[in-house]
DNA sequence: GTCCGGATGTGTTCCGCATCACATTCCGGA
DNA sequence: TCCGGAATGTGATGCGGAACACATCCGGAC
Protein backbone atom coordinates (compact mmCIF):
# COMPACT_ATOMS: atom_id res chain seq x y z
CA UNK A 1 0.00 0.00 0.00
CA UNK A 2 2.44 2.76 1.33
CA UNK A 3 4.24 3.79 -2.24
CA UNK A 4 7.59 3.04 -3.55
CA UNK A 5 9.97 6.35 -4.09
CA UNK A 6 9.13 6.63 -7.50
CA UNK A 7 5.33 8.01 -6.33
CA UNK A 8 6.99 10.67 -4.63
CA UNK A 9 6.64 12.51 -8.50
CA UNK A 10 2.93 11.99 -9.09
CA UNK A 11 2.47 12.53 -5.43
CA UNK A 12 4.12 16.49 -6.05
CA UNK A 13 1.92 16.44 -9.10
CA UNK A 14 -0.89 16.43 -7.63
CA UNK A 15 -0.74 18.16 -4.46
CA UNK A 16 0.57 21.60 -6.90
CA UNK A 17 -2.98 21.36 -7.65
CA UNK A 18 -4.11 21.95 -4.24
CA UNK A 19 -4.31 25.44 -2.88
CA UNK A 20 -2.97 24.44 0.66
CA UNK A 21 0.20 22.98 -0.90
CA UNK A 22 0.95 25.39 -3.59
CA UNK A 23 2.03 27.73 -1.32
CA UNK A 24 4.86 25.72 -0.67
CA UNK A 25 6.40 26.27 -4.20
CA UNK A 26 7.54 23.99 -6.04
CA UNK A 27 10.58 22.94 -4.32
CA UNK A 28 8.42 22.81 -1.33
CA UNK A 29 5.70 20.20 -2.61
CA UNK A 30 7.93 18.00 -3.54
CA UNK A 31 9.65 17.73 -0.05
CA UNK A 32 5.80 17.53 1.58
CA UNK A 33 5.55 14.54 -0.89
CA UNK A 34 8.75 13.06 0.29
CA UNK A 35 7.55 13.74 4.06
CA UNK A 36 4.33 11.56 3.79
CA UNK A 37 2.64 8.70 2.57
CA UNK A 38 -0.10 8.06 -0.27
CA UNK A 39 -2.42 5.30 -0.41
CA UNK A 40 -5.54 3.59 -2.07
CA UNK A 41 -8.89 3.48 -0.53
CA UNK A 42 -11.57 0.71 -2.25
CA UNK A 43 -15.01 1.76 -1.77
CA UNK A 44 -16.39 1.63 1.24
CA UNK A 45 -13.07 1.30 2.81
CA UNK A 46 -12.69 3.20 5.71
CA UNK A 47 -9.64 5.22 5.72
CA UNK A 48 -9.96 6.37 9.59
CA UNK A 49 -12.29 5.75 12.13
CA UNK A 50 -13.92 8.69 14.40
CA UNK A 51 -12.30 8.21 18.01
CA UNK A 52 -8.56 6.93 16.45
CA UNK A 53 -5.79 8.86 17.87
CA UNK A 54 -5.58 11.49 14.70
CA UNK A 55 -1.68 12.60 13.98
CA UNK A 56 -2.15 12.85 10.08
CA UNK A 57 -3.39 15.70 7.39
CA UNK A 58 -4.68 14.26 4.37
CA UNK A 59 -5.33 15.20 0.91
CA UNK A 60 -7.50 13.31 -1.58
CA UNK A 61 -5.63 12.71 -4.92
CA UNK A 62 -8.22 11.64 -6.49
CA UNK A 63 -11.24 9.74 -6.46
CA UNK A 64 -13.93 10.49 -3.47
CA UNK A 65 -14.53 9.76 0.30
CA UNK A 66 -17.41 11.08 2.78
CA UNK A 67 -17.31 12.45 6.37
CA UNK A 68 -19.55 10.76 8.19
CA UNK A 69 -19.93 11.72 12.24
CA UNK A 70 -21.94 8.80 14.17
CA UNK A 71 -23.69 8.97 17.38
CA UNK A 72 -23.34 6.13 20.19
CA UNK A 73 -26.28 4.74 19.21
CA UNK A 74 -25.60 4.32 15.73
CA UNK A 75 -27.03 7.13 13.66
CA UNK A 76 -25.14 8.48 11.57
CA UNK A 77 -24.78 12.34 10.17
CA UNK A 78 -23.09 12.95 6.17
CA UNK A 79 -20.94 16.03 7.19
CA UNK A 80 -19.42 16.57 3.74
CA UNK A 81 -18.59 14.63 0.74
CA UNK A 82 -15.72 15.48 -0.64
CA UNK A 83 -13.67 14.70 -4.19
CA UNK A 84 -9.94 15.07 -5.36
CA UNK A 85 -8.05 18.17 -4.15
CA UNK A 86 -9.70 18.70 -0.58
CA UNK A 87 -8.33 18.09 2.61
CA UNK A 88 -9.39 16.34 5.62
CA UNK A 89 -7.91 15.49 9.17
CA UNK A 90 -7.50 19.14 9.70
CA UNK A 91 -8.23 18.52 13.55
CA UNK A 92 -5.27 16.82 14.21
CA UNK A 93 -3.03 19.60 13.92
CA UNK A 94 -5.36 21.58 15.88
CA UNK A 95 -5.06 19.69 19.03
CA UNK A 96 -3.75 15.90 19.50
CA UNK A 97 -7.45 15.20 19.81
CA UNK A 98 -9.45 12.26 18.55
CA UNK A 99 -10.87 12.10 15.49
CA UNK A 100 -14.04 13.54 15.33
CA UNK A 101 -15.73 11.81 12.30
CA UNK A 102 -14.76 9.14 10.06
CA UNK A 103 -13.69 8.95 6.35
CA UNK A 104 -15.20 6.46 4.24
CA UNK A 105 -14.20 5.73 0.31
CA UNK A 106 -17.45 6.26 -1.47
CA UNK A 107 -15.34 5.32 -4.90
CA UNK A 108 -11.75 4.44 -4.97
CA UNK A 109 -9.66 7.13 -3.50
CA UNK A 110 -5.93 7.89 -3.47
CA UNK A 111 -5.62 9.67 -0.30
CA UNK A 112 -1.78 11.35 0.86
CA UNK A 113 -1.20 11.45 4.62
CA UNK A 114 1.17 14.35 6.24
CA UNK A 115 2.13 13.41 9.67
CA UNK A 116 1.57 16.49 12.03
CA UNK A 117 4.93 17.32 12.68
CA UNK A 118 5.94 17.34 9.08
CA UNK A 119 3.32 19.71 8.82
CA UNK A 120 4.51 22.01 11.76
CA UNK A 121 8.12 22.13 10.04
CA UNK A 122 6.33 23.01 7.15
CA UNK A 123 4.79 25.93 8.14
CA UNK A 124 7.67 26.84 9.98
CA UNK A 125 9.40 27.34 7.01
CA UNK A 126 6.96 28.76 4.77
CA UNK A 127 4.22 30.79 6.68
CA UNK A 128 2.30 31.04 3.41
CA UNK A 129 1.16 27.29 4.46
CA UNK A 130 -0.12 28.40 7.62
CA UNK A 131 -2.43 31.43 6.11
CA UNK A 132 -3.89 28.87 3.77
CA UNK A 133 -4.18 26.56 6.51
CA UNK A 134 -6.20 29.03 8.64
CA UNK A 135 -8.13 30.16 5.36
CA UNK A 136 -9.21 26.41 5.41
CA UNK A 137 -10.43 26.49 8.96
CA UNK A 138 -12.41 29.48 8.35
CA UNK A 139 -14.02 27.67 5.59
CA UNK A 140 -14.91 24.97 8.04
CA UNK A 141 -15.89 26.59 10.81
CA UNK A 142 -18.58 29.04 8.51
CA UNK A 143 -19.60 25.72 6.44
CA UNK A 144 -20.68 23.95 9.58
CA UNK A 145 -21.95 27.05 10.98
CA UNK A 146 -24.08 27.40 7.87
CA UNK A 147 -25.24 24.02 8.22
CA UNK A 148 -26.46 24.14 11.50
CA UNK A 149 -28.87 27.20 10.53
CA UNK A 150 -30.00 24.92 7.76
CA UNK A 151 -30.92 22.15 9.60
CA UNK A 152 -32.77 24.46 12.24
CA UNK A 153 -34.38 26.94 9.27
CA UNK A 154 -34.97 25.04 6.15
CA UNK A 155 -37.27 22.18 5.46
CA UNK A 156 -36.79 18.79 3.85
CA UNK A 157 -37.18 19.70 0.14
CA UNK A 158 -35.05 23.25 0.74
CA UNK A 159 -32.22 21.33 2.27
CA UNK A 160 -32.27 18.75 -0.86
CA UNK A 161 -32.42 21.83 -2.69
CA UNK A 162 -29.41 23.75 -1.85
CA UNK A 163 -27.48 20.31 -1.30
CA UNK A 164 -27.94 19.25 -4.91
CA UNK A 165 -26.63 23.06 -5.48
CA UNK A 166 -23.70 22.38 -3.53
CA UNK A 167 -22.77 19.24 -5.25
CA UNK A 168 -23.20 20.35 -8.54
CA UNK A 169 -20.91 23.04 -7.51
CA UNK A 170 -18.02 20.44 -6.11
CA UNK A 171 -18.66 17.77 -8.19
CA UNK A 172 -20.47 18.45 -11.58
CA UNK A 173 -20.11 19.51 -14.73
CA UNK A 174 -20.45 22.70 -16.17
CA UNK A 175 -24.18 21.68 -17.32
CA UNK A 176 -25.55 21.13 -14.66
CA UNK A 177 -24.98 17.30 -14.39
CA UNK A 178 -24.08 15.58 -11.44
CA UNK A 179 -22.76 12.25 -11.59
CA UNK A 180 -22.35 10.24 -7.87
CA UNK A 181 -21.46 6.99 -8.64
CA UNK A 182 -21.26 5.75 -4.86
CA UNK A 183 -23.85 7.65 -3.61
CA UNK A 184 -27.14 6.57 -2.66
CA UNK A 185 -30.13 7.95 -1.42
CA UNK A 186 -29.66 6.88 1.62
CA UNK A 187 -25.90 9.68 1.71
CA UNK A 188 -28.29 11.98 0.33
CA UNK A 189 -30.93 11.39 3.49
CA UNK A 190 -27.43 11.42 5.84
CA UNK A 191 -26.24 14.32 4.38
CA UNK A 192 -29.72 16.52 5.03
CA UNK A 193 -30.58 14.87 8.29
CA UNK A 194 -33.87 13.06 7.12
CA UNK A 195 -34.79 9.87 6.52
CA UNK A 196 -34.43 7.66 3.05
CA UNK A 197 -37.50 7.61 1.91
CA UNK A 198 -38.56 11.13 2.75
CA UNK A 199 -35.32 12.57 0.72
CA UNK A 200 -36.66 9.92 -2.72
CA UNK A 201 -40.07 11.37 -2.44
CA UNK A 202 -38.59 15.17 -2.64
CA UNK A 203 -36.53 14.04 -5.41
CA UNK A 204 -39.53 13.05 -7.34
CA UNK A 205 -41.10 16.05 -6.41
CA UNK A 206 -38.44 18.10 -7.82
CA UNK A 207 -38.46 15.89 -11.07
CA UNK A 208 -42.15 16.47 -10.94
CA UNK A 209 -41.51 19.89 -10.99
CA UNK A 210 -39.45 20.17 -13.90
CA UNK A 211 -36.88 21.27 -11.29
CA UNK A 212 -34.04 18.06 -11.99
CA UNK A 213 -33.69 15.44 -14.21
CA UNK A 214 -32.70 11.95 -12.92
CA UNK A 215 -31.48 8.80 -14.40
CA UNK A 216 -29.86 6.00 -11.81
CA UNK A 217 -27.17 8.46 -10.02
CA UNK A 218 -26.60 10.97 -12.47
CA UNK A 219 -28.41 14.19 -11.60
CA UNK A 220 -29.17 16.84 -14.20
CA UNK A 221 -30.07 20.79 -12.85
CA UNK A 222 -32.65 21.29 -15.15
CA UNK A 223 -33.83 24.86 -13.31
CA UNK A 224 -30.76 25.98 -11.18
CA UNK A 225 -32.84 29.72 -10.56
CA UNK A 226 -35.77 27.68 -9.02
CA UNK A 227 -33.87 25.38 -6.86
CA UNK A 228 -31.47 28.39 -5.49
CA UNK A 229 -35.15 29.68 -4.50
CA UNK A 230 -36.54 26.61 -2.86
CA UNK A 231 -32.99 26.30 -1.28
CA UNK A 232 -33.65 29.90 0.63
CA UNK A 233 -31.20 31.32 -1.52
CA UNK B 1 -15.91 54.03 26.23
CA UNK B 2 -12.34 53.67 25.24
CA UNK B 3 -10.60 52.56 28.43
CA UNK B 4 -8.42 55.51 29.43
CA UNK B 5 -4.89 54.44 30.31
CA UNK B 6 -5.23 53.11 34.13
CA UNK B 7 -7.55 50.30 32.78
CA UNK B 8 -4.73 48.46 30.86
CA UNK B 9 -3.81 47.08 34.06
CA UNK B 10 -7.44 46.22 35.02
CA UNK B 11 -7.51 44.46 31.97
CA UNK B 12 -4.65 42.86 31.95
CA UNK B 13 -5.56 41.63 35.43
CA UNK B 14 -8.81 39.88 33.58
CA UNK B 15 -6.85 38.38 30.77
CA UNK B 16 -4.48 36.54 32.67
CA UNK B 17 -6.88 34.70 33.94
CA UNK B 18 -8.21 33.33 30.40
CA UNK B 19 -6.41 30.20 29.00
CA UNK B 20 -5.68 32.12 25.69
CA UNK B 21 -3.69 35.08 27.18
CA UNK B 22 -2.15 33.21 29.92
CA UNK B 23 0.12 31.60 27.75
CA UNK B 24 1.55 34.90 27.16
CA UNK B 25 3.25 34.77 30.46
CA UNK B 26 2.65 38.14 32.82
CA UNK B 27 4.85 40.48 30.63
CA UNK B 28 3.01 39.24 27.80
CA UNK B 29 -0.43 39.52 29.18
CA UNK B 30 0.84 43.32 29.68
CA UNK B 31 1.43 44.00 26.33
CA UNK B 32 -1.75 42.53 25.13
CA UNK B 33 -3.97 44.93 27.17
CA UNK B 34 -2.30 47.80 25.70
CA UNK B 35 -2.70 46.31 21.88
CA UNK B 36 -5.96 46.83 22.15
CA UNK B 37 -9.07 48.51 23.73
CA UNK B 38 -11.73 47.31 26.10
CA UNK B 39 -15.72 48.81 25.92
CA UNK B 40 -18.48 48.72 28.06
CA UNK B 41 -22.46 47.36 26.26
CA UNK B 42 -25.49 47.73 28.26
CA UNK B 43 -27.82 44.75 27.87
CA UNK B 44 -29.25 44.58 24.22
CA UNK B 45 -26.22 46.45 22.62
CA UNK B 46 -24.62 44.71 19.46
CA UNK B 47 -20.89 44.37 19.94
CA UNK B 48 -20.64 43.85 15.95
CA UNK B 49 -23.18 42.74 13.05
CA UNK B 50 -22.88 39.69 11.14
CA UNK B 51 -21.73 40.88 7.80
CA UNK B 52 -19.55 43.39 9.30
CA UNK B 53 -15.54 43.89 8.30
CA UNK B 54 -13.86 41.74 10.78
CA UNK B 55 -10.77 42.88 12.41
CA UNK B 56 -10.54 42.33 15.82
CA UNK B 57 -10.31 39.47 18.37
CA UNK B 58 -12.95 39.85 21.48
CA UNK B 59 -12.39 38.79 24.65
CA UNK B 60 -15.05 38.70 27.18
CA UNK B 61 -13.81 40.16 30.41
CA UNK B 62 -17.27 40.26 32.45
CA UNK B 63 -20.83 40.01 31.71
CA UNK B 64 -22.58 37.59 28.84
CA UNK B 65 -23.39 37.84 25.21
CA UNK B 66 -25.43 36.02 22.80
CA UNK B 67 -23.66 34.77 19.45
CA UNK B 68 -26.62 35.14 16.86
CA UNK B 69 -26.71 34.27 13.31
CA UNK B 70 -29.47 35.44 10.82
CA UNK B 71 -31.25 34.53 7.87
CA UNK B 72 -32.17 36.83 5.13
CA UNK B 73 -35.47 36.10 5.84
CA UNK B 74 -34.93 37.36 9.59
CA UNK B 75 -35.18 33.86 10.87
CA UNK B 76 -32.30 34.05 13.91
CA UNK B 77 -30.43 30.89 15.73
CA UNK B 78 -28.47 31.45 18.91
CA UNK B 79 -25.43 29.84 18.56
CA UNK B 80 -23.64 29.78 21.45
CA UNK B 81 -23.85 32.05 24.84
CA UNK B 82 -20.59 33.17 26.12
CA UNK B 83 -19.79 34.39 29.65
CA UNK B 84 -16.63 35.73 31.41
CA UNK B 85 -13.46 34.40 29.92
CA UNK B 86 -14.56 33.60 26.99
CA UNK B 87 -13.50 34.88 23.29
CA UNK B 88 -15.71 35.71 20.16
CA UNK B 89 -14.74 36.72 16.84
CA UNK B 90 -12.05 34.17 16.29
CA UNK B 91 -12.68 33.90 12.59
CA UNK B 92 -11.71 37.74 12.09
CA UNK B 93 -8.30 36.28 12.38
CA UNK B 94 -8.28 33.01 10.19
CA UNK B 95 -9.03 35.16 7.08
CA UNK B 96 -9.71 38.78 6.26
CA UNK B 97 -13.68 37.71 5.61
CA UNK B 98 -16.63 39.28 7.14
CA UNK B 99 -18.51 38.54 10.80
CA UNK B 100 -20.34 35.18 10.14
CA UNK B 101 -22.97 36.45 13.21
CA UNK B 102 -23.34 39.08 15.45
CA UNK B 103 -22.80 39.51 19.14
CA UNK B 104 -25.16 40.54 21.52
CA UNK B 105 -24.72 41.64 24.92
CA UNK B 106 -27.53 39.71 27.32
CA UNK B 107 -26.52 41.88 30.44
CA UNK B 108 -24.12 44.69 30.91
CA UNK B 109 -20.90 43.51 29.08
CA UNK B 110 -16.70 44.23 29.63
CA UNK B 111 -15.24 43.41 26.10
CA UNK B 112 -11.83 43.78 25.18
CA UNK B 113 -11.15 44.17 21.43
CA UNK B 114 -7.35 43.05 20.15
CA UNK B 115 -7.20 44.27 16.09
CA UNK B 116 -5.69 40.88 14.27
CA UNK B 117 -2.00 42.71 13.36
CA UNK B 118 -1.53 43.19 17.21
CA UNK B 119 -2.40 39.42 17.92
CA UNK B 120 -0.42 38.25 14.99
CA UNK B 121 2.75 39.93 16.05
CA UNK B 122 2.23 38.78 19.74
CA UNK B 123 1.41 35.00 17.76
CA UNK B 124 4.96 35.21 16.48
CA UNK B 125 7.00 35.94 19.81
CA UNK B 126 4.79 33.80 21.83
CA UNK B 127 4.63 30.08 20.00
CA UNK B 128 2.43 28.79 22.83
CA UNK B 129 -0.31 31.65 21.60
CA UNK B 130 -0.59 30.14 18.35
CA UNK B 131 -1.22 27.16 19.98
CA UNK B 132 -3.70 28.32 21.74
CA UNK B 133 -5.22 29.59 19.43
CA UNK B 134 -5.33 26.05 17.42
CA UNK B 135 -6.87 24.32 20.64
CA UNK B 136 -9.50 27.18 20.91
CA UNK B 137 -10.35 26.66 16.94
CA UNK B 138 -10.56 22.58 17.42
CA UNK B 139 -12.51 23.16 20.18
CA UNK B 140 -15.26 25.40 17.87
CA UNK B 141 -15.31 22.95 15.09
CA UNK B 142 -15.98 19.97 17.26
CA UNK B 143 -19.29 21.85 19.11
CA UNK B 144 -20.30 23.10 15.72
CA UNK B 145 -19.82 19.42 14.46
CA UNK B 146 -22.15 18.36 17.46
CA UNK B 147 -24.65 21.16 17.27
CA UNK B 148 -25.78 20.21 13.76
CA UNK B 149 -25.51 16.20 14.72
CA UNK B 150 -27.79 17.49 17.91
CA UNK B 151 -30.10 18.99 15.54
CA UNK B 152 -30.29 15.68 12.87
CA UNK B 153 -31.09 13.56 16.28
CA UNK B 154 -32.79 14.92 19.00
CA UNK B 155 -35.80 15.78 19.97
CA UNK B 156 -36.99 19.02 21.12
CA UNK B 157 -37.08 18.03 24.67
CA UNK B 158 -33.77 15.83 24.14
CA UNK B 159 -31.93 19.11 23.09
CA UNK B 160 -33.39 20.96 25.43
CA UNK B 161 -31.93 18.93 28.29
CA UNK B 162 -28.41 19.09 26.61
CA UNK B 163 -28.49 22.74 26.49
CA UNK B 164 -29.46 23.32 30.19
CA UNK B 165 -26.98 20.76 31.10
CA UNK B 166 -24.37 22.53 29.03
CA UNK B 167 -25.81 25.96 30.55
CA UNK B 168 -25.46 24.96 34.10
CA UNK B 169 -21.30 23.62 33.53
CA UNK B 170 -20.53 26.97 31.58
CA UNK B 171 -22.68 29.35 33.88
CA UNK B 172 -24.08 27.84 36.84
CA UNK B 173 -23.26 26.97 40.11
CA UNK B 174 -21.96 23.86 42.07
CA UNK B 175 -25.44 22.88 43.50
CA UNK B 176 -27.53 22.70 39.28
CA UNK B 177 -28.34 26.32 40.01
CA UNK B 178 -28.53 27.76 36.30
CA UNK B 179 -29.45 31.74 36.76
CA UNK B 180 -30.08 33.52 33.50
CA UNK B 181 -30.29 37.22 33.53
CA UNK B 182 -31.19 38.53 30.12
CA UNK B 183 -31.29 35.24 28.90
CA UNK B 184 -35.62 34.45 27.70
CA UNK B 185 -36.85 31.42 26.75
CA UNK B 186 -37.06 32.85 23.08
CA UNK B 187 -33.00 32.72 23.47
CA UNK B 188 -33.66 29.31 24.69
CA UNK B 189 -35.97 28.61 21.76
CA UNK B 190 -33.28 30.16 19.07
CA UNK B 191 -30.33 28.29 20.76
CA UNK B 192 -31.84 24.83 20.11
CA UNK B 193 -33.82 25.67 16.90
CA UNK B 194 -37.46 25.77 18.15
CA UNK B 195 -39.98 28.03 18.79
CA UNK B 196 -40.92 29.56 21.76
CA UNK B 197 -43.95 27.85 22.80
CA UNK B 198 -42.92 24.74 22.42
CA UNK B 199 -39.37 25.53 24.86
CA UNK B 200 -42.08 26.21 27.47
CA UNK B 201 -44.17 23.63 27.00
CA UNK B 202 -40.72 21.27 27.27
CA UNK B 203 -39.87 22.94 30.06
CA UNK B 204 -42.99 22.19 32.18
CA UNK B 205 -42.68 18.57 30.89
CA UNK B 206 -39.35 18.05 32.81
CA UNK B 207 -40.95 20.61 35.82
CA UNK B 208 -43.61 17.80 36.25
CA UNK B 209 -40.83 14.76 35.95
CA UNK B 210 -39.02 16.84 38.66
CA UNK B 211 -35.61 16.84 36.45
CA UNK B 212 -35.70 20.66 36.77
CA UNK B 213 -37.20 23.19 38.89
CA UNK B 214 -38.16 27.10 37.70
CA UNK B 215 -38.52 30.43 39.26
CA UNK B 216 -38.22 33.08 37.80
CA UNK B 217 -35.01 33.16 35.22
CA UNK B 218 -33.33 30.99 37.68
CA UNK B 219 -33.63 27.12 36.40
CA UNK B 220 -32.19 24.22 39.02
CA UNK B 221 -31.14 20.78 37.60
CA UNK B 222 -32.88 18.12 40.13
CA UNK B 223 -31.34 15.30 38.44
CA UNK B 224 -28.83 15.50 36.18
CA UNK B 225 -28.26 11.54 35.64
CA UNK B 226 -32.06 12.14 33.99
CA UNK B 227 -31.49 15.11 32.29
CA UNK B 228 -28.39 13.30 30.79
CA UNK B 229 -29.96 10.68 29.70
CA UNK B 230 -32.98 12.22 28.00
CA UNK B 231 -29.97 14.60 26.07
CA UNK B 232 -28.85 11.51 24.54
CA UNK B 233 -25.46 11.38 26.68
C1' DG C 1 -28.42 -17.20 -18.14
C1' DT C 2 -29.82 -17.44 -12.43
C1' DC C 3 -29.53 -15.67 -7.73
C1' DC C 4 -29.16 -12.65 -4.25
C1' DG C 5 -28.42 -8.33 -1.64
C1' DG C 6 -28.70 -3.78 -1.74
C1' DA C 7 -30.88 0.36 -3.74
C1' DT C 8 -35.04 2.48 -5.07
C1' DG C 9 -40.18 3.59 -5.38
C1' DT C 10 -44.71 3.91 -2.67
C1' DG C 11 -48.52 3.45 0.58
C1' DT C 12 -50.19 4.00 5.50
C1' DT C 13 -50.13 5.56 10.03
C1' DC C 14 -49.01 8.51 13.58
C1' DC C 15 -46.79 12.03 16.38
C1' DG C 16 -44.01 16.12 17.19
C1' DC C 17 -43.96 20.58 16.73
C1' DA C 18 -44.83 24.91 14.00
C1' DT C 19 -48.31 28.20 13.78
C1' DC C 20 -51.92 31.16 15.23
C1' DA C 21 -54.43 33.03 18.84
C1' DC C 22 -55.06 34.45 23.27
C1' DA C 23 -54.98 35.18 28.54
C1' DT C 24 -51.87 36.25 32.23
C1' DT C 25 -48.00 37.78 34.63
C1' DC C 26 -44.01 40.37 35.24
C1' DC C 27 -41.26 44.47 35.28
C1' DG C 28 -39.37 49.09 34.40
C1' DG C 29 -40.44 53.80 33.66
C1' DA C 30 -43.30 58.02 33.92
C1' DT D 1 -48.74 54.38 41.81
C1' DC D 2 -50.27 53.14 37.63
C1' DC D 3 -49.39 52.02 32.98
C1' DG D 4 -47.72 49.62 28.79
C1' DG D 5 -44.92 46.48 26.58
C1' DA D 6 -42.48 42.38 26.92
C1' DA D 7 -42.12 37.73 28.65
C1' DT D 8 -44.66 33.81 29.94
C1' DG D 9 -48.38 30.06 30.08
C1' DT D 10 -52.01 27.42 27.28
C1' DG D 11 -55.41 25.99 23.91
C1' DA D 12 -56.68 24.46 19.02
C1' DT D 13 -55.41 23.19 14.40
C1' DG D 14 -52.76 21.43 10.68
C1' DC D 15 -48.90 19.48 8.31
C1' DG D 16 -44.30 17.63 7.50
C1' DG D 17 -41.81 13.92 7.84
C1' DA D 18 -40.44 9.75 10.72
C1' DA D 19 -41.43 4.94 11.15
C1' DC D 20 -42.89 0.68 9.33
C1' DA D 21 -43.98 -2.27 5.65
C1' DC D 22 -43.59 -3.82 1.16
C1' DA D 23 -43.09 -4.13 -3.90
C1' DT D 24 -39.85 -3.57 -7.57
C1' DC D 25 -35.49 -2.93 -9.71
C1' DC D 26 -30.80 -3.32 -10.71
C1' DG D 27 -26.05 -4.94 -10.77
C1' DG D 28 -22.65 -8.08 -9.62
C1' DA D 29 -21.19 -13.12 -8.48
C1' DC D 30 -21.30 -17.56 -10.21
Amino acid sequence: MTGPPHDAERVAAELAAIPLFSALGEEGVARAARAGLSRHYRPGQIIFHQGDPGESLYALLDGMVKVVFSTEQGDEIVLNVLGRGETFGELALLDGSPRSASIVAVRPAWAFALPRARLLELMREHPALADEFLHLLGGLVRRLTEQAADLAFLDLGGRLAKLLLHLAGKHGGADGVVSLPGLTQSDLAALIGASRPAVNRALQSLVARNLIAVEGRTITLLDVAALRKRGGL
